[in-house]
DNA sequence: TCTGGGGTCCTAGGACCC
DNA sequence: TCTGGGGTCCTAGGACCC
């Protein structure tokens, strides 16, 4: 999807189209829900980013906000000096949520081998799709871009390719609203050229690695022995990075999934110390076991590793868990064992964030007869 | 001007078992 | 007297993605 989060929020407030907006920092509160008459809303109703102060970072940018360099992950208050005039708005993930579940029933209806990459992206599998291979899938391709903006008013960019690697990097050679169609003989001339972090899979750490050795492009790593990555980067890596750079990639396109952990984190608007703050942290440290303990029970499912994840003032982070008997999703239990991980923590330096996760999940009617067995339906 | 929140997968060492 | 070869599970950290 183009620039969802900011897409969306244009749907709702038109009156900001063609205007810098960043989506960021604070969540939206329920009571802000945006109501008809937002659609009204003068301009100056609207917070500017020069105003915002404290911590976060930019989910999305429009196309308008991008023209002054400011994007993702990037600190607001430095977004804050690019553009001091862009509008801020506040994420609301349920209304995306709303959105993502809209543009991915249109999806399937036009090819249901559909997978799940998050909130915004989806892999399809074209092959049996009947007119699929029209002009090289471009036929389909505009119908379901024509069928998401119908029923959501959003547009897409979509790359089609003989396998989820190039389809990705196809998807955004011509956003927004693009279509690119790569076959296999396309690789020298148009994924050759394209620098190495453009590969799904090697993010900045390995692309600076690369470019240490001298390798900035695609088609450069593509030249490299593989002996000689397998050297510098591990075998599996280094037999994946050859792989990919010659478009080489057979995964399946997968319908379905089950969770492996569920988590919630918080950065506190200030550094807070275990000792001075001890009490406001207790509180936001059970919120986040009971966050937890809710979504599990909400999504049906039970867990047995109880983990915590410290960031330090200085952003080192560090993680604890433990793993307990019986998989739970009660947030008394998830306490308890998060809480003898954190005793095992330096707790000297003030932190930045925490965060509670619960992994190794099982669907919870697979745990109920062990509880049972155990004597302690109560924890389950 | 410090840098969100929710995930997945991989690695590597150690415990423990047969 | 020093020393097998599997295998699984657990833990901590890190890279990467949306």
């Amino acid at each position: 999807m183009d620039a969802f989060f900011a897409s969306v929020e244009l749907l709702r407030y038109p009156q900001l189209r063609g205007l810098p907006v960043v989506i960021g920092g604070r969540r939206r509160t329920p009571q802000e829900g945006a109501s008809a008459a937002d659609a009204a809303l003068p301009l100056s109703a609207f917070e500017r980013l020069r105003n915002y102060q404290g911590r976060g970072v930019i989910t999305t940018a429009t196309y308008a906000a991008r023209a002054f360099g400011v994007g993702s992950a990037m600190g607001l208050m430095k977004a804050a000096r690019l553009c001091p005039d862009a509008i801020l708005l506040p994420v609301d993930f349920d209304a995306y949520r709303r959105y993502s579940r809209a543009f991915k029933d249109v999806v399937r209806s036009f090819a249901p081998v559909m997978e799940d990459r998050g909130i915004d992206e989806v892999y399809i599998d074209f092959t049996h799709v009947p007119g699929g291979q029209e002009q090289g899938g471009r036929v389909l391709a505009q119908r379901i871009q024509q069928g998401i903006l119908a029923a959501t008013g959003l547009t897409c960019s979509i790359g089609v390719a003989p396998n989820k690697l190039l389809a990705k990097m196809a998807s955004e050679f011509d956003k927004p609203q693009g279509i690119s169609i790569i076959f296999e003989g396309d690789l020298a001339t148009r994924i050759w050229p394209l620098p190495c972090r453009k590969i799904n899979g090697i993010g900045p750490k390995t692309d600076a690695r690369l470019q240490a050795l001298g390798i900035h492009t695609i088609g450069e790593l593509a030249q490299q022995d593989v002996a000689a990555l397998v050297r510098h980067f591990g075998k599996a890596y280094g037999a994946w990075l050859h792989d990919a750079a010659w478009g080489r990639d057979e995964r399946a396109v997968v319908t379905a999934s089950e969770p492996v952990s569920m988590s919630r984190e918080t950065t506190f608007e200030r550094d807070l110390h275990a000792v001075h703050d001890r009490a406001e942290l207790g509180r936001i440290f059970t919120a986040l076991c009971e966050r937890v303990a809710a979504d599990l029970q909400r999504k049906g499912y039970c867990g047995r590793t109880i983990g915590i994840k410290l960031r330090y003032a200085d952003f080192r982070s560090v993680t604890r868990e433990q793993t307990i008997a019986l998989p739970t999703q009660d947030a008394a239990t998830i306490r308890r064992a998060a809480g003898q991980c954190l005793r095992r923590v330096a707790l000297t330096q003030r932190l930045r964030l925490l965060g509670v996760r619960v992994g190794n999940l099982v669907p919870q009617s697979e745990v109920a007869l062990q509880h049972m067995a155990a004597g302690t339906p109560e924890l389950f």
